[in-house]
DNA sequence: AACTCGGGGGT
DNA sequence: ACCCCAGAGTT
């Protein structure tokens, strides 16, 4: 993948900087949190700020501030006063966690908020963005401040195709940022990507008109603007619960039923599935409640516990399935019953004309695991 | 790398 | 009614 930052040469990178900071000293947001730059503040603010939106966290934000004016303050905050500070913003870890940092601020620092990156990242709560925010807005330090909107404006100003749900792109967007990031201004520069990303540079309907960069980015040039950050669909694949029966007979057969002729998996071959809820589901998995048998198949006795699990994702599903095995109670030629046209008692050398699909050939290959170990 | 945590806004 | 997050810790 091609790396367009790289093409910059030094004049590019300076007129840059300059149209986009003086885009932002002249229209950034008055924040509670812009006051100053004290480092207590900034760290506040950027913790309140992950996962939740300017204008909520502005009240919260001055009540805290009220509250606890300073590290040591919160260092000794009451857990449950704090937490009541915090109560309907959500991700209650992070107000824990600013207390267990104030006191490692304290404790190993003397009390002085730490103003190196490494320092900074040793703090609990504070991951690599909120130590670029801290360290560039309250140090001056050139360090990038990788979230959501710097991903989606970078991505779209020099067409960089990397995957944002990968981990791994992570370093891609910090090489990209440290290479164009104002030394003399780099709180600002990291400040103004955040206003245009949630003003401007928005994810589905981006303002490009008004954006103060626009003769900069190749999205706006080529008009591909919604296809960045390129974002692999990560589309949640619903979870099914079974429970399959392989029923041996006399003579060794297994029990295969065909699939309906419609649909998923149509008119393949696998044991008898029983959907069954979640919470069943693991229960058995974990082997608190003993499998007690299928109505439908009532001349048979299953194993209690199961053999073993498969999985197997689709497109749109997951597949969890729960292999019991089972054996007819009486010997009276059950096995020549047919249940029905779509199912068939079937050998080895029968497997050959039937279709089995991946899921059916997992529970296979557990049951022959199965023998070999008994 | 996948999962979890919580609430709000956008569509 | 979903979809998408101004992330970080845990496993």
């Amino acid at each position: 993948m091609k790396n367009n930052w790289e093409k910059w040469g030094n004049t590019e990178i300076s007129t840059f900087q300059q149209d986009f900071l003086s885009w932002y000293f002249k229209n950034k947001r008055n924040l509670p949190w812009r006051e100053n730059t004290e480092a207590y503040r900034v760290w506040i603010s950027e913790i309140m700020l992950q996962q939740t939106r300017v204008e909520t966290v502005i009240d919260y934000f001055y009540r805290f501030m009220e509250k606890y004016p300073n590290i040591s303050d919160l260092a000794n905050a009451n857990e449950e006063e704090l937490l009541k500070i915090w109560e309907g913003l959500g991700y209650y870890s992070r107000a824990r966690n600013l207390k267990i940092a104030a006191t490692q601020i304290m404790e190993e620092f003397n009390g002085i908020f730490p103003s190196t990156p490494h320092e900074i990242s040793t703090l609990k709560g504070i991951g690599p963005y909120t130590t670029g925010a801290i360290a560039s807005i309250s140090f001056g330090l050139p360090e990038p401040a990788i979230d959501g909107n710097v991903q989606r404006v970078t991505s779209r100003l020099f067409e960089i195709e990397h995957d944002i749900s990968k981990t791994s792109s992570r370093k891609i967007f910090d090489l990209c940022m440290r290479k164009i990031i104002s030394h003399e201004y780099a709180g600002d520069f990291n400040q103004a990507l955040m206003d245009l990303g949630s003003r401007i540079c928005t994810p589905t309907s981006p303002k490009c008109e008004e954006c103060p960069i626009q003769n900069y980015c190749l999205s706006y040039q080529k008009d591909t603007q919604l296809n960045f950050p390129v974002k692999t669909k990560k589309l949640k694949q619903k979870p099914l619960y079974y429970v399959a029966l392989a029923m041996q007979n006399e003579q060794g057969e297994y029990y295969l039923k065909q699939r309906k002729d419609t649909g998923l998996l149509a008119n393949m071959w696998t044991f008898p599935l029983i959907e069954v809820g979640k919470s069943e589901y693991n229960e058995f998995l974990k082997k608190k409640r003993e499998f007690l048998g299928s109505e439908e198949f009532e001349d048979f006795i299953f194993t209690k516990e199961p053999l073993g699990e498969v999985t197997h994702i689709f497109s749109h599903l997951k597949w969890h399935i729960l292999l019991f095995r089972g054996f007819e109670k009486e010997n009276f030629l059950l096995s020549e019953k047919k249940f029905d046209e779509k199912s068939v008692w079937a050998k080895e050398d029968d497997y050959a004309k039937l279709v089995f699909p991946k899921p059916q050939i997992k529970l296979f290959e557990l049951l022959k695991m199965e023998n070999e170990n008994s």
